[in-house]
This record gives C-alpha cells, sequence and structure tokens, in this order.
DNA sequence: CAGTGCCC
DNA sequence: GTAC
C-alpha cells in the first residue's frame, strides 16, 4: 500500500476538509489503493456474500451489506448489534485485510485520532437508488474511538448532521478514494447517503462500496 | 427500543 | 414528523 500518501509533502489543507471540530474528509487518500481495496472487497464478498437485511421495524434496506474482521454489525428483528460470526455462514466474518486495517489506523491518526484499533469492517454496497437515512452510529461501546469511511466506486451526496436528528445537515460529496473520519465532539453526529445517482464508474461499475471501521466492543 | 425506514 |  501507499502509506507514504499519508507522508507526502501534497497530503495536507487542499487535500483536508474539516466538516466540523472532530470531522475531517481526507480527499483521495485511498486511491492509490483502490483496486487492492476492491479486490479484497470481492474475496470477502465470495466468502460472506452481500446481503440484504432488514430493520427492526421489518423495512429491507436498500443497501447490501457484508464484514470483516473480529466483529459484523448486523441488523433483524431483533435490532442492531456487532456479532463475531455471519448469521447465514454463522462462521466468523473474514479476517480483516491488513490493507484496510493500516489504511484506517492511518486515516484516524491523520485527523487527529492516534490510537484507532478498528475491530470491525462493515462492508456496504449500494446500488442506483441505494440510501442510507440519517441516523447516528452508537451501537459501540466505546464513543472514544472514532468512526472511518472509505468511498470507492460512484460518488454519493453524504450528510453530515448534528447531535438532533432535526439538525441542519451539510451536504459533502464523496467520490472515489475519499476517506471521511468523524469523532470526538463529532462522534454521535447524525449522518446518511442521499439516494445514489445513476452513473457508472470504471472500476465498481453502478455500485458504490462503502468501508465502515470502528472498535466495537 | 428500533428512525441504518417510511410517508406526506 | 413519526407507527404500534
Amino acid at each position: 500500500m501507499t502509506l507514504d500518501l499519508f507522508d507526502h509533502p501534497d497530503f495536507h489543507p487542499s487535500w483536508r476538509e474539516e466538516l466540523c471540530p472532530g470531522a475531517v474528509v481526507l480527499r483521495g487518500a485511498a486511491l492509490a489503493d483502490s483496486r487492492e481495496l476492491l479486490k479484497a472487497i470481492d474475496n470477502i464478498a465470495i466468502q460472506v456474500p452481500f446481503q440484504y437485511r432488514a430493520t427492526p421495524g421489518g423495512y429491507a434496506m436498500s443497501v447490501a451489506m457484508t464484514n470483516c474482521g473480529d466483529l459484523g454489525w448486523v441488523t433483524d428483528q431483533q435490532g442492531y448489534r456487532y456479532q463475531p460470526t455471519s448469521p447465514e455462514t454463522l462462521r466468523q466474518w473474514p479476517a480483516m485485510p491488513d490493507l484496510f486495517r493500516t489504511l484506517a489506523i492511518h486515516a484516524a491518526r491523520e485527523a487527529g485520532f492516534s490510537d484507532f484499533m478498528p475491530d470491525a469492517c462493515l462492508i456496504n454496497r449500494y446500488q442506483i437508488g441505494a440510501k442510507m437515512s440519517l441516523h447516528q452510529d452508537k451501537d459501540e461501546e466505546d464513543f472514544g474511538q472514532p468512526i472511518v469511511s472509505i468511498s470507492l466506486g460512484l460518488p454519493a451526496v453524504f450528510q453530515f448532521g448534528g447531535l438532533e436528528r432535526s439538525d441542519k445537515t451539510q451536504r459533502v460529496n464523496l467520490t472515489h478514494g475519499d476517506i471521511v473520519v468523524w469523532g470526538g465532539p463529532a462522534r454521535l453526529r447524525y449522518h446518511g447517503i442521499l439516494p445514489l445517482k445513476a452513473g457508472e464508474h470504471s472500476l465498481t461499475g453502478q455500485y458504490r462500496f462503502n468501508l465502515t471501521f470502528r472498535k466495537a466492543h
């Protein structure tokens, strides 16, 4: 991987956008590793296929999901939770690739969170029209640990709000290779993804992939 | 518990 | 804004 990207003299203000205290967009920070990241996603999905899960309220989500790492985020009628196994295979999630972990740790450090130790990586696949409505990440045990989110493939509009659902949201265009990190005072800010606009990406076709790294337990 | 979704 |  090209960790040197983070040390490159050009990797600074123009590539870094502060959304608010504790939240930053690192433009193109995963770009150089994107082909390897996508290959790794394919390899994981062969072992544990993407699933369309349902919320506890019974609605099918439009985003397909799989996981890697010690813990994976799942939802069903019982609720939201992290668990060490896939509900379908009843086996442990595939290991988190070293490239994933290292990239996430470096991005967190770049954003000011020096002790990030992710144990969970949720892999979301968005097809055209798929969305993620405004929500908080609050199923984790330690809100002192940040969230690291890597965008691959088709662009999407990220909504980044406040600590209450009714707070005004910023709209942030995220494209292939962008990394968003939020933690500290921004850790519980509401966020979401607007319906994916039709398009074609040379590496992912009609899909957007998102890797979300968390310290769950 | 379920607002990571839905509808007006 | 909010079902049950």
